[in-house]
DNA sequence: GCGAAGGA
DNA sequence: TCCTTCGC
């Protein structure tokens, strides 16, 4: 087609891409959902068509010449989503900065406008195509002209001409407004003929032709009812189709040369775009003109349906090594480097029931596939579907490649990674998620790996760490249940016990977990002095409260009953609630895509905050027990791990003697700061320095400091230059890692691993501030957890060499615990020493502490 | 500092 | 959602 014309309207495209996808703000807080799913549109039909003209009609607010002939015209429609209004503005930038004219005029709707449009295009003999999800346009379909039908989302669209309209609707462009003069339209609030829905109006149409024939000869409609109806609502019903009869005379002058398509698009569209973060529509555009330009043009993947368990069996023993292979509930899609993709849709489909597979079925169909780790297999979120496959018989092998995982190597402060997001965001649209497409994405990710000096990291530290996490969940922690359980119920009596004289005290019952009513008895019932506030109320925090500690006997039980709660909630009831019934242990979830440094997390439950500090709390570790009575626990933990890796990674002298010397750290640094020997040092000094070691460790600020040890902010700021004093190797290494992180946006730590800081560049003091301290922080943090992530890989591979009965369940940062047969206990120690402290070679020794025993508690 | 979780 | 508390 030489010349076409496009007419978008505007208002129903943007109310069908808001819905069809999810409402996502950009890091502005800007919804841009409808906006981005508008374009997309846009950007598919100038490829699918290639217009010479494009516009976009919107209507007009306010009341049109059909409020004039039908007051309740349109009332009582939804309002435009609060998330959707904004948007309007937005997308007029947008098209402003394209050159793409917007029509619009008081008094009348965008339908009117391109039934205008489309009647200069067919005066002048121009194709045109009208975007619509509106049905009234087709009346408009003619010789020239087609209407483009969004059906359902923005993806699935249908080009309607006359003779696709009568197959779809059962009439012609002409008759469409008659049609809807008869059944009316309830989301115009037209009234039509009462009781008369699609099915009698199609009929009707189908005898007389017209709406008109059909008023004037209501003896020969079938049915007495229908006549009366008829006769009643005649002129409801002219008036009906009046209000649905396009207007194609509009008085707008409508310039088709300035309707002329730039495209691509000028380059303050592009500009746009990119400040929209719709960095994924400048993939889209042609080769020469994007900016990045090396994006590889999204080909056409082409599909093959498997519909038989031998065709699915024959396909992977086909395909060439590495597979991707995605499952969802509604198909198994697989595919290998070539572009095609074969899909098995699945039982619970709602779609070709008849003809889709049994979930178990076909994945016991290529089970063998599946646990053959000899091939390789591209996934996203690898270690779920290993759990899935696991609760259908198959054991998942061969993990090559985790697309989440590279992802989050490429931007670990994400707060998630699905895979449309992904797709969308390397260019590769995000409607088509399949294999093949999964494919594409690894090429993609790979590409950006290699340009940041990732691909190690990802293939020798995050991949291979899979399969140790998928051992250690599968693994899991014994408990001892019957014990936990008791206990259980000792901390309830304690709590009633506690909480009867708590309300004695305030006279009167009150729920001592809320903290707005725990202030308002300390502090106002009670009198007592109230320290800070919060946003809310009065701070009654754990430090507030000790602050209070001897003004009233209500203080203590408080502290006491929070305590226990805290431990009778999260820590007893809360892991009663998860230990799996048949083998009595907890299998926590490792979370290997969630941490800003490159710690791994653990959920359901949180097995890495198990009490340790206080005494009572440490009495817990005694029901977490050795798999078996003639097993036990193996616990090794790194010893100041963070700060031998800052010890290292700054060179300081001093700091590298202690360690060389086996010293004790804090005592070291104290007798350093007050310029006294090691023996001179008093429990208070190494208690500051062992404060600001932790500071150091953990990036906190003067004020956190401040608060932590009870000095006053300015002492504190003064502590900290004391410190780089000190250690004046760290304090160069820390100045060097603030200005290298501000020029380069991103910190990395000793294996490569990234963390992108934005915040440097804040305007606001306190952001900038913070973001200095991740720089100084996040590579020694990062660092430690490259190391530990090393040493899970190098202990587990060296128990499975040597084939010991004992497996890897937990890792809590620096600290790895083994379940071992009791007389391997020695064997096992010496090992995981070996292995941790040599699993990477530092300026200063890595040391570790093991210890064993039939319980957690034993073992520390 | 980070992350998980419970309770209101 | 906020507050609090547990670990590293």
């Amino acid at each position: 087609m030489a010349e076409t014309l496009v007419v978008i309207d505007g208002y129903s495209l943007m109310h069908r891409a808001f819905y069809a996808l999810p409402i996502l703000s950009n890091k502005n807080g800007i919804y841009t959902n409808a906006v981005y799913g508008f374009c997309s549109m846009l950007f598919k039909i100038v490829a699918d068509y290639a217009p010479s003209y494009l516009a976009v009609a919107f209507d007009h607010k306010g009341p049109t010449f059909r409020h004039n002939t039908f007051e309740a015209y349109k009332a009582g429609r939804k309002a435009t989503p609060e998330e959707l209004r904004p948007q309007f503005d937005l997308l007029r930038e947008v098209l402003e900065a394209m050159e793409i004219p917007c029509y619009e005029l008081a008094g009348y709707e965008a339908d009117d406008i391109m039934g205008t449009f489309s009647r200069l295009a067919e005066e002048k003999m121009v194709p045109c195509l009208l975007v619509t999800g509106d049905r009234d346009a087709w009346q408009l379909i003619g010789n020239m002209t087609r209407v483009l039908f969004t059906r359902k989302g923005i993806s699935q669209v249908e080009c309607l001409d006359t003779a696709g309209l009568v197959g779809l609707a059962g009439v012609t462009p002409d008759q469409v407004p008659d049609l809807k003069g008869l059944m009316g339209d309830a989301s115009d609030n037209i009234p039509g003929l009462p009781g008369v829905g699609e099915k009698t109006a199609l009929k009707l149409l189908g005898q007389f032709g017209t709406l008109e024939n059909v008023l004037e000869n209501p003896d020969q409609v079938s049915g007495k009812k229908l006549q009366a109806t008829i006769k009643e609502f005649g002129d409801q019903a002219r008036m009906s189709k009046q209000l649905a009869t396009i207007d194609r005379e509009v008085p707008l002058h409508l310039d088709f040369a300035a309707c002329l398509l730039q495209w691509p698009p000028p380059q303050k569209a592009l500009d746009k775009f990119e400040s929209l973060e719709m960095r994924s529509l400048l993939g889209r555009l042609p080769q020469a003109q994007t900016n990045g330009g090396d994006k590889a043009p999204v080909a056409e993947i082409q599909r093959q349906r498997l519909t038989t368990l031998e065709a699915l069996a024959d396909c992977v023993a086909s395909l060439k090594d590495p597979v991707a292979l995605t499952l969802t509930p509604d198909a198994l899609t697989l595919a290998d480097s070539t572009e095609r993709e074969y899909t098995v849709a699945l039982k619970q489909s709602l779609l070709d029931e008849a003809e889709a597979l049994d979930v178990q079925a076909a994945v016991q169909a290529i089970q063998g596939f599946l646990e053959d780790d000899k091939r390789p297999k591209v996934l996203h979120e690898a270690k779920k579907l290993y759990h899935l496959l696991l609760t259908m018989g198959v054991t998942l092998r061969g993990i090559a490649y985790d697309t989440a995982i590279s992802a989050y190597l490429l931007n670990a402060t994400a707060a998630s990674y699905p895979l449309n997001q992904l797709l969308e965001e390397a260019g590769l649209g995000s409607e088509q998620q399949g294999a093949a497409m999964l494919m594409r994405l690894k090429s993609v990710q790979s590409d950006e790996m290699a340009k940041l000096q990732l691909q190690k990291l990802f293939d020798t530290v995050e991949m291979p760490l899979v399969d140790v996490l998928i051992e250690m969940e599968t693994q899991g922690f014994k408990i001892d249940s019957e014990a936990l359980r008791t206990t259980g119920e000792r901390f309830a009596d304690r709590l009633a016990l506690l909480a009867d004289e708590i309300y004695t005290h305030a006279q009167g019952k009150f729920n001592i977990n809320s903290t707005k009513q725990l202030g308002e008895v300390l502090f106002e019932k009670l009198s007592l002095p109230h320290g800070r506030k919060t946003k809310t109320g009065y701070s009654t925090d754990n430090e507030v409260l000790e602050g209070l500690r001897g003004m009233h006997p209500i203080i203590e039980q408080v502290i006491e009953y929070r305590q226990l709660m805290k431990l009778k909630s999260t820590y007893i009831d809360g892991m009663l609630a998860v230990i799996d019934r048949r083998d009595q242990k907890i299998h926590t979830s490792f979370q290997q895509t969630v941490t800003a440094t490159g710690r791994i997390s653990s959920t359901e439950p949180n097995l890495q905050n198990i009490p340790v500090r206080t005494d009572m709390g440490r009495e817990l570790r005694r029901f977490f027990v050795a798999s078996a009575p003639e097993r036990v626990l193996v616990d090794a933990d790194y010893s100041q791990i963070e700060l031998r890796v800052l010890a290292h990674m700054s060179g300081d002298a001093t700091l590298i003697d202690a360690f060389q010397k086996g010293q004790d750290i804090h005592t070291r640094t104290a007798a350093e700061m007050w310029g006294v020997p090691m023996d001179a040092v008093t429990g208070q000094m190494r208690s500051n320095a062992k404060a600001i070691n932790f500071g150091i460790v953990y990036g906190i600020s003067d004020f956190g400091l401040a608060r932590n040890t009870g000095i006053s902010r300015t002492q504190a700021a003064q502590f900290i230059e004391k410190y780089f004093e000190t250690y004046p190797g760290v304090k160069a290494y820390m100045d060097e890692a603030v200005a290298n992180a501000k020029d380069a946006g991103y910190v990395t730590t000793l294996l490569g691993r990234r963390r992108p800081l934005p915040e440097l560049h804040a305007k606001n003091y306190n952001q900038r501030a913070f973001g200095e301290r991740v720089a100084m922080n996040a590579p020694i943090q990062g660092t430690a957890a490259d190391i530990i992530k090393l040493a899970m890989i190098a202990v587990n591979s060296a128990l499975r060499k040597a084939d010991m009965d004992a497996h890897l369940i937990l890792q809590v940062h620096d600290e790895l615990i083994v379940d071992a047969a009791a007389q391997l206990q020695d064997t096992v120690a010496a090992l995981m020493r070996r292995e941790m402290e040599q699993v990477l070679a530092l300026k200063v020794p890595l040391a570790v502490d093991v210890h064993a025993g039939y319980t957690w508690y034993d073992a520390k």
